[in-house]
DNA sequence: CCTATATATTACTGTATAGTTGTTTAGTTG
DNA sequence: CAACTAAACAACTATACAGTAATATATAGG
């Protein structure tokens, strides 16, 4: 296991880096561009967001590296980096599962799930 | 891989918890209580943080389930629920070298770090 | 050059929240 | 019970930032 040292810079990095994942309309747009690559005015389309709010916050996952850029012609191309932030959905999700099952067992409540 | 339903009910949990660890100091506090379950006044020392400001950073932690609560007299042990949070770091500690060696090839410029 | 389209940028507003101060609640000890 | 300590809570201020509207900067085609 790396045992990275964790300075104040370094806190604060990772933590900026968590705020970009902190806001549901981004992880929506990740989620989007995990089909592929796609165009500002497609991303409109797909998240129902306006247009310049969608651009800064394109600008802020693309500054922190969560995604890529290409122009060709009028269009902007995003697409996905890599497919870390799934991975580390996955992990808040199962965080999520164990929180159930915690609360449920805090409060005598087999894991019956509702319909 | 699991493939779990992304509903916005869903994503603005994940954004939630991800929001909790966009935080620096409360970073550091989860990364102080690696080494154990603490008193809010031993966190205090700790961190430096003040008083009224780490208690409402731990109740944030608990209640999205980072941390664990358990009363002893007058004091109040917080720990670790699990480790995820580490490995969610790690990720993002991967990523940032990936970022720097993105940037360095962008520029040209070997992998020569600074000393 | 003029017009149209795609994206980015700026300026503004509202809201959320980190930090602080003061107070309150709970538990302990005399 | 009174005095003390630990932790939580309430109220406030300051700052950050999401969303929006208006404008600016490309780039393409006539």
């Amino acid at each position: 296991m790396r045992r990275i040292a964790l300075t104040p810079e370094l806190l604060e990095l990772v933590a900026d880096r968590f705020r970009a994942l902190a806001e549901p309309v981004r992880l929506r747009i990740l989620s989007v561009l995990r089909a592929g690559e796609l165009t500002v005015t497609e991303l409109v389309e797909e998240t129902g967001l306006g247009q310049a709010n969608l651009s800064k916050h394109l600008q802020l996952l693309h500054a922190l590296g969560f995604v890529t850029r290409r122009k060709e012609g009028l269009h902007v191309y995003y697409a996905l980096t890599d497919d870390d932030v799934f991975e580390l959905c996955d992990i808040m999700c199962g965080r999520l599962g164990a929180e159930a099952r915690r609360q449920g067992r805090a409060l005598g409540v087999g894991a019956r799930a509702r319909a």
